[in-house]
DNA sequence: TGATATACATCGTATCACGAAGTATTGTTG
DNA sequence: CAACAATACTTCGTGATACGATGTATATCA
């Protein structure tokens, strides 16, 4: 998939994923890779970005004698995928005007 | 509209914006601007990536007395938009895995 | 005369996805 | 047991790119 367009949608495909759980990096990898594929360095980045940014919270927890750092989605979160829902009514226009076929 | 999400559409709009006649920079942004701005930096920017991309050509032509830039879409151009078109699938899934309700 | 519209160009900056590489531990399998 | 894959997270450098700021011109109009 085209770089430029996934770039749109990262951020909050990674808030989807934590959405209805707490999930973990690597887990949250697999649960994305039938909808969209991303390297490690980019979701912990992404990770880290959206934990700046209020839109989740990090627990560390160890898991089989390892560590592993939880991540749940706040309401700021929340309100992004909001926020993404309301702009796609405009992406919607974009798609048309760049499809609409001309007699 | 986020900056992200516009990345992945800006040039293909850019595309559309020519594919039924020629057009210059500042017709383009006036004919996008009721479904996506952008400022004049960004549109000459991507005519030039477009035109070294083989997706469009171009030809200077006095108008007024004054010089415009005519940009004409190549079938590459067309090709890029056809693209843009099957990827919009894969688009698609993911605003449903973004957005879907769960019980 | 001064503002506004038309028309294009250049430069520096910030954001961001990625590959490469690294660190550790836990299965698994030949 | 040795080698390898899977799990789990981190850091670094790079390339792509949208934008604001700024500059250059000419035409139109009040």
């Amino acid at each position: 998939m085209d770089i430029q367009l996934k770039r749109g949608l990262l951020d909050v495909c990674v808030l989807a994923a934590i959405k209805n759980e707490d999930s973990y990096g690597y887990k949250i990898i697999k649960d994305m890779k039938p909808y969209i594929e991303m390297s490690e360095s980019t979701l912990y980045t992404i990770l880290k970005r959206l934990e700046l940014a209020g839109m989740l919270t990090v627990r560390t927890s160890e898991h089989d004698g390892r560590l592993r750092k939880y991540y749940h989605i706040t309401n700021a979160g929340l309100g992004r995928i909001q926020d993404f829902k309301n702009e796609w009514r405009e992406v919607m226009c974009i798609y048309q005007f760049v499809t609409k076929e001309d007699k």
